[in-house]
DNA sequence: GTATACTCTGAAAACGTTTTCTGAAAGCGC
DNA sequence: GCGCTTTCAGAAAACGTTTTCAGAGTATAC
């Protein structure tokens, strides 16, 4: 008789309406026609008891999550926020909330067996690179379940969709433009972190870039850049101690472009007269530095978007596109020499590699 | 006979061990001892199997989620990004998932009734400025459901703990800098987003500085800055077309000072020669600015782990502070007029307001 | 050798939904 | 009116765990 404290399930709303609790579930969930009488009740009922239906209960018996998880290595860099932004809007435009893990420790294998993602607990998985060990992703995709890949290309033979972007035709863009335009041929370029898939694109194409204008690689020119503002920073400083010529600097990224800017003013040489510098990414400060930076706009915000659609079609058990490059855009400003020109617009780029 | 293809369950590696499925559950969560040479066999059984335990059935058999529900308007600005870091950091620390659930539109209100964070389906709720309305709110706390408010006062007489920076004090520093060091006294006052509370504690900051060295306030000062770029770059530029005199900015955040400076080097004016500039949050590229930005470091990302730990103490039943203010420190660089002078060590800050 | 206390184990009852299956009522064509 | 279909509703069976309760052994104390 007095009410009892614990929140009200789909019985107590049944009970209230009336009705069954079947038919509580019906008008919950649309799946099924009921009379426009006993709806309104059930809908009432569930006003004033406000009842708040358990997911969990809902996910054990469908055996739908209306989630998607996302896994990644550790929440770092300017990348991350647009991503996130992308993935975050994808989701909501599929109406599934999103669950985040990340992995810290990539040696967490152990754990990473009890992950809380994966088959039973999220619909499908976004996963960012190397954040999940080839093994887990081999069973996972073994039992058909959806994922997708940001950044990097999966283990052998695993046939798993990819995302990311025309990270090739983006550096052969920008070292073309400071070869052809600004006549530089001593280009320094500053790799990113060790195995990073993003950066041994882009060297590659800076390598296509030097080759197809006869410029023979001087891997004197290359150094570790970290796609980080301080690891650049020091590289830099040390390539002038060296007294390694340059007249030009792709910097792998913007972050790192900020440590090529800092070096160069601290020794003195003048952007871009003395030393060109171009970064990668296009985030939103580069247009800010002065002078401001002629970089790349990766679009990383669609990545995400595209990562949850290509997600969506595989959970709707369609097919994925097994490899989506999203186009990258030559932002022409001032640190490659010129003049505030801003095009952006009509630079062709092929969107297959 | 055939193996049953759908995925093993917990009943599954009971068989297959040899033992009682309450077994299996003891061995996994490590509730009760169990003889050591059965929780082997269990382990073993688990491993052959491949067994991943279904989070939906824990959850409704435990009432424990093991999740923290994160309700935000949508991602958006450099400030969302330490943020989100800090808490899910703070969600690895105590070992828990992160649920994000965004409400793009806020007027979603009949959709957010069924909104599946909140009671039964988060152990906790991190609630974002805004994104929540007062009726959830209040229901929930009714509940006792722990909830931990960012930049937030809770609707009148809930009590709930809220996590911000000290965005008084920062302001007050910055503008007293400005006064005191360099005798500025026309100094604009940049507004955020209306109903930013940020904003207005900032905007109070910016009075009392001007209180305590007797400059008159005057409404003419204040502007719109959105704490965006766009919003900033316009509303300068009208007050200089307005011929409205002033020799110092005090930007509202660091989105907007860039705004501001782009305004002020269109229009000839020298940082801070002729116009000393001002930000709020010290995001990493304002080191970059040239003249490299006078801010105050917002430790954003504290906030964020604070936040996760205040949800733990009450989600463990205790008690949690009813306001944690996170200390701002001043970041002098050179925008103001100073010399690279770098301290941002010994300047005094209270902690609470 | 008996009583007492432990330690570990299994059976079975939740947990709160969705969904299948069956049936009742209502509508329809003749 | 009479069968046939259609529409809607309820009972009950999953879904896969955790947890309670009671009991079987096994040690321990005398």
């Amino acid at each position: 008789m007095s009410p009892k404290s614990t929140s009200p399930t789909i019985s107590d709303v049944a009970r209230r309406a009336g009705v069954s609790i079947a038919t509580v579930s019906r008008v919950l969930n649309g799946t099924v026609p009921v009379q426009q009488k006993k709806a309104e009740r059930v809908r009432a009922a569930m006003d004033e008891l406000q009842f708040v239906p358990r997911t969990a209960a809902r996910v054990l018996a469908s055996k739908r999550t209306n989630t998607i998880g996302l896994i990644l290595p550790e929440i770092s860099g300017a990348f991350f926020p647009p991503m996130l932004r992308g993935i975050e809007a994808g989701a909501h435009e599929i109406d599934h909330d999103l669950l985040i893990h990340s992995m810290h420790n990539i040696t967490d294998t152990a754990r990473a067996h009890i992950s809380p993602l994966g088959e039973h607990n999220t619909d499908g998985l976004i996963v960012f690179t190397g954040s999940l060990d080839e093994k887990q992703l081999t069973r996972l995709h073994r039992l058909n379940f959806p994922i997708i890949l940001l950044h990097q290309t999966p283990p052998d033979s695993l046939n798993i969709p990819v995302i990311t972007i025309e990270n090739k035709d983006g550096a052969f863009m920008l070292v073309d433009h400071l070869i052809e335009v600004h006549k530089r041929r001593r280009i320094v370029y500053l790799q990113g972190p060790d195995g990073h898939e993003d950066s041994a694109w882009r060297e590659r194409g800076y390598r296509e870039a030097l080759e197809a204008h006869d410029i023979p690689f001087d891997p004197e020119l290359v150094g570790a850049g970290g796609f980080d503002d301080e690891e650049a920073f020091s590289t830099i400083q040390e390539m002038l101690l060296d007294g390694i010529e340059f007249d030009a600097v792709f910097a792998g990224d913007d972050d790192a472009a900020m440590g090529v800017y800092r070096a160069l003013k601290l020794a003195g040489r003048v952007i871009p007269n003395d030393v060109a510098v171009v970064g990668f990414d296009d985030i939103p400060f580069t247009r800010h530095m002065s002078p401001p930076l002629t970089t790349v706009h990766a679009p990383i915000e669609d990545v995400g978007l595209e990562a949850v659609r290509q997600l969506k079609s595989l959970m709707d058990g369609k097919q994925a596109e097994s490899l989506v490059l999203m186009r990258t855009e030559l932002i022409v400003r001032e640190s490659c020499g010129c003049k505030s020109f801003n095009p952006g617009e009509d630079i062709p780029s092929s969107t297959r590699r």
